[in-house]
This record gives structure tokens, sequence and C-alpha cells, in this order.
RNA sequence: GCGGGUAUGGUGUAGGGGUUAACACGCCUGGUUGUGGCCCAGGAGAUCGUGGGUUCAAAUCCCACUACUCGCCCCA
């Protein structure tokens, strides 16, 4: 093995996967605009302090050095993103869509950054598709968010997922909450693993996450945050879940719940999907009405989506699911002998410049017909147009179709119209 | 940061102290003069992760390291 490999945590996306990845981003993007979300692409790179204040600077992100962060010789510092929310409300404050008709709805697709120790479904460097509703309170919003990220699954054949939902209050309850969940576990303190005790003293709430073993049974006495809810918040959820009902979208309300960022407040969801390893989400969402505000910017609701898409193809293949084939040139024009390969060349850049996908077979020194068939063949092409002096002298290249058709000769000047009708005829037939 | 697993041609594997490290897939070239898939015949390609040790002899045994991988934490 020669010493050469990618850095750690970092995927090599190969054509193979890659196509994937072109009919799941192709998919999300369509549905996306269907809902009237537009496409907005921003910085990979955002000032340190944006992440600092968006996520804050007590969140796990933060706190156990999960961005990249580079010094730059001036004095600033700067960070790859670890997620996409507060670059996007970055840019909506500082290009002014506080003063375009509200709300707006924004989508992207791009690479995200944590520093984390590399497993099944979790890198480095993984990507991306989000979508952001800013500027709009109506659980509605929330509702279409959540739609959005369902519909998307369902348009890719996606089987087994479950819907799960809660509600993480606002600055009004959720204090309240947290201390009624404190006093309880700290009465039950006896029973709680050496971690869950670190996270009490640290993030109550991520008790509420935890895998440890009788924490079901411990867990499922205590307090729920639906119970602690103000008023706002009471009736923002009972509205959107009235909502997913009258679209008879089913959902597991799942009151333990938590998000790793610090800006959620009201609802908050995931999908999860199974097979996948230990990381069972492939969306991550919820409402993020105090972000705009924490990060410098006038008070602006939000509520928004990521999706993994590594994780979303981890899924498929699991599921067997695969994307449409890509387009193969159905034509390779091969070539041998004398003055051909001039004429060959002109051929292909006609063909593709007629709009027929032509690959090209090279041929450095003398390389047998036999090769350039081989090559067709590996390459699922249709038809291989060969050009031979004798074909050559004639003005004319013999078509020999792979799939089992009769071998004909067509004048060169009438190749593209007959190759055309000819994939009309085949597209047709099926 | 903490645990477990693995490390042999491009990929997937077999082997197991002793002269040319095996197999499959892939790749390349041929199988008569210019024609693919199947088949057949050849060929290229590995300092057996790195460093040390034991031994007359190490890919094989021992130790360390590194990398990858899975899991914990956390998250998409």
């Amino acid at each position: 093995m020669a010493n050469l490999q990618r850095a750690k945590g970092m995927q090599d996306v190969l054509p193979e996967d890659r196509h994937y990845w072109d009919w799941i981003v192709q998919t999300a993007a369509d549905l996306a605009r269907r809902y009237g979300f537009q496409r907005i692409d921003i910085p990979v790179i955002e000032y340190t302090d944006l992440f600092a204040r968006g996520m804050g600077t007590a969140s796990d992100v933060f706190v156990q050095k999960e961005m990249y962060t580079i010094a730059e010789p001036d004095g600033a510092s700067i960070t790859l993103r670890p997620e996409f929310t507060a670059g996007l409300v970055r840019a909506y404050i500082q290009n002014g869509m506080g003063s375009w008709p509200q709300p707006v709805k924004l989508f992207t697709f791009g690479p995200i950054f944590r520093r984390e120790r590399p497993q099944a479904g979790r890198y480095r460097q993984h990507s991306q598709f989000d979508i952001e509703i800013l500027g709009e309170t109506d659980p509605a919003a929330d509702l279409e968010v959540m739609m959005a990220a369902m519909n998307f699954c369902r348009a890719l054949g996606y089987k087994g997922l479950t819907f799960q939902l809660n509600s993480t209050g606002c600055p009004a309850c959720k204090p309240g909450y947290i201390k009624a969940l404190k006093t309880y576990l700290a009465a039950h303190a006896d029973k709680l693993a050496p971690v869950d005790k670190e996270r009490l003293a640290k993030n109550p709430l991520r008790v509420l996450d935890s895998k440890e073993k009788g924490m079901d049974e411990l867990l499922a006495d205590a307090p729920h945050i639906i119970d602690y809810l103000c008023q706002d918040c009471e009736t923002h959820f009972a509205d959107l879940r009235l909502l997913l009902d009258a679209l008879e979208q089913s959902y597991a309300i799942n009151f333990r719940l938590v998000r790793g960022i610090d800006y959620y407040t009201k609802t908050v969801f995931e999908v999860w999907a199974e097979g996948i390893g230990a990381q069972s989400a492939i969306f991550g969402g919820g409402r993020y009405d105090g972000l705009a505000e924490a990060i410098g910017g006038s008070s602006t609701p939000g509520v928004g989506f990521g999706c993994g898409i590594e994780r979303v193809v981890l899924g498929l293949k699991e599921q067997n699911i695969a994307p449409p084939q890509p387009d193969m040139p159905p034509v390779l024009v091969a070539h041998f002998g004398g003055a051909t390969k001039t004429a060959a060349v002109q051929l292909a850049f006609q063909l593709r410049a007629a709009g027929i996908g032509a690959r090209l077979a090279f041929a450095r020194a003398r390389r047998s017909l036999k090769s350039q068939m081989r090559e067709a063949n590996k390459h699922n092409i249709r038809y291989v147009l060969i050009l031979g002096e004798s074909e050559l002298s004639e003005g004319m290249a013999a078509v020999r179709p792979l799939d089992g058709g009769e071998q004909t000769r067509i004048p060169l000047a009438e190749l593209p119209n007959w190759l055309k009708a000819e994939i009309r005829r085949q597209k047709a037939e099926g």
C-alpha cells in the first residue's frame, strides 16, 4: 500500500457513488423549489465569532474543540463551518433579507466540517442539504420544513423511517423544566451511571439522551418538557400537531429528543433510519427564534433542517435502493489505419456539437479494432462507428450496433441525423 | 479524549518460520489479414502497514508504533 491516503475522516466520492449524490441532491432541490425555496450558497468559512455566538461557547461542538479554526496572521480567527444555520442567518442579516418579502425560504447544499472521531456514518467532512425559513413564527412553517424532509425521503423510496418530534421550550419556560429535571435526577443520583452524573452537572438535558441501562424506566417517570411549556410554546406545539394530523403525517413524540446546539426553541425533530451504523439520524432540525439576535442581528424567527447526505446514501444502499443509471454516451468512434484518426476526431466533435454523446477511441500507436470494440462494450456503448480506410474512401462510416442489430454503412454527412432518429426510436421502444 | 477489531498486488481474499507469496475480480495483449460480450492463452502489478526483536532463516513468532475501521462521547 502506497503511503498515500486521504486525511482522517475524509471521503472520496467515486463516480459509482457520485451518481447517488446527483440523484439525491437533484431530488431534494426539485422538491425544495416546489415548496418555494430558493437556492443560496454561502462561504465554507466564517469568522469564528459567528459560531461562538450562534452555537454558544458552552455547546459541545465549541467546547470539545470540534471546530477547524484557523488563526490568520492579522489576528482574525476564521472557522470551517460546523453547521449551516448560523452562516445562513448571518447572510440573511448582512444582505438585508429582513426587508425582503417575508418569510425568506432558502436551501443550500455543501460540506460541513467537524473534528470528531470518525465512524460509520460520521465523517469530519460531510455534506448537508439544508433548508431554512426565516422571518416566520407560524407553526405551518415548522410543518413545511418537516414535510419537506419527509417527502424528500419518500421521493427517494426510503422505507422504515420514523419521525421524532419534541418541543424544547423557549427561554421563558425551558429553565423551569431544567430545574425540575435536575431535582428529579438528583433525587435518583444513585441510579445514574458515571457518564450521566457528569451530564447532570454539565448539561442536564443531555441525560435524556442517555443510552445507559435502566434509564428508560427512570426517565419514563421523569418530568416531561410537555408539562412545563409556557402558553406560547404549548399553543405552537399543539397547532403544529393539528397540522401534521391534517396531513395524516404520523410521528412519534419523543420527550427525550434533545439537540446538541443551544439555539433551538420550540420545535425540534429528527428523522431516523435503520441500518446505517450507530448514527441513525439522517435529518435533524427545529426552530431557532433566538439565533438571529444572539449573533447580533434584529430578532428574526427561523426554522429549518439539515440532512446528512452520506447517511442518506448509506441508508439507500442498506435498502437496496439504487439511483437511476446515468446516461453514458451512446456511440464510440473507432478508427484504425491511415488518416482515419483525423476523420474520427472530426466526427466525434461533430456528433457532440449535434447533441449526441460520443466517446472517441484513443490510439497512440496502432490499436486493434478488437480492443476498441472491447472498450465500447465495457462502457455500455450502443453503437460503434467504425472509420476504416475502406469506409473513409467512400465517405461512409460503418455503424455497428452492440445490441445485436445488423451492421450498416451510413454516409458521414447523414450520420448525426440518422443517429438521432435511431436513439429516439430506441428510447420510444424503451 | 476512551475502548474493541483489522493491516498480504488496484479491489476482495488464501496462506503461514526455509529457494520464483497463491486465488478471484479488475487491467493490458493476443486467439490469423479490420469487429465486443462468453471462452481460451499470455502479460503487467506486492519491498506481505512501519520500526525493532527472536532465529542460520521471518510475510509467518514477539514487542512497539502508525493507519484504517467499529463503538463510546456528541452529532447529519
